[in-house]
DNA sequence: GTATTTCTTGACAAAATTACTCGGAAAATA
DNA sequence: TATTTTCCGAGTAATTTTGTCAAGAAATAC
């Protein structure tokens, strides 16, 4: 899994714009300033959001970004996963496809999997709402112990 | 959040040492060819662990490592917060501890938080024991809805 | 004691990734 | 047309990751 100030960036500055109200339009520099951020490298990552959709971006004087759907519809996992990359924790996997180890698919698989799986779900229940709302909190549940003893 | 080639090759090897029947020994060679990693790299790994408790280190002729614990009782964060450092996934703190944005204490804070909360209690679930038995999959579950709504 | 095998330590270097800059073009407004 | 803003591609600096290398120390076998 990746998680770099990209990420952060991009949650934080869809934040931002989550926080105004209807249609305004808000511009990158002035979240830049206020989040003490690159203005050119926030445009790249605002770009990319534009480009998948999940932002609109309007030209022009007076110009900006909103959101394109209601914050309870913006996931945080749909966010990172266009600025990042999709996140994939199978790290025994190399270029061809198989594991790296001479044995084949190695016994660590399933686990990074697995985590990947779990961090993906995480992020997916986190809506641009619950982060406004401070709705965040708590969510955190030990994960299912399977019985095998 | 880390996760690089550090932490998965570190719980590769731990792996392979619980394979091992009682206190056999292993040598880091043996682990490098068989894992097809580079044997000189994977010495800083074992020796952060063995000076972490969690593997012991026997020199002389048919030395090696073995666990320190058994296999059931070694978690996979141990290993990983071992190698990688202690995981913070709290990006918006800067070096002098307050958040970066002009306002103080950033709304993503609380998200970032509890993401590294999660990662945490799954990874300190899993144990080299689950691995070996491949008791791995399907642990993991959906985050608790907070009813806010 | 000597040789052998292995761990131990630290400094250093290549490669990859991240983070950011820059120059300009396109669109919308006035 | 002039200004403001997003759009777009390429390029670069900084950092981190991923190793390499060389010399030394400890334990065992002989």
């Amino acid at each position: 899994m990746k998680l770099t100030t990209k990420g952060r960036y991009a949650v934080l500055a869809l934040t931002e714009l989550a926080l105004i109200k209807d249609d305004s339009l808000v511009k990158i520099t002035e979240i830049a300033v206020r989040q003490n951020i690159s203005s050119t490298y926030l445009e790249q990552l605002l770009l990319l959001l534009k480009n998948s959709g999940l932002v609109v971006g309007v030209r022009g004087p007076n110009g900006g970004y909103r959101l394109a759907a209601p914050p309870e519809n913006i996931m945080i996992s749909d966010i990172v996963n266009i600025v990042e990359g999709r996140m994939e924790a199978k790290g025994c996997v190399s270029k061809t496809g198989s594991c790296t180890g001479v044995s084949g698919r190695c016994m660590t698989h399933d686990l990074w999997d697995e985590l990947s799986r779990h961090i993906e779900l995480f992020l997916g229940q986190v809506s641009l709402k619950d982060i406004i709302i401070g709705n965040v909190l708590g969510r955190s549940s030990p994960p299912r112990a399977l019985g095998v003893e």
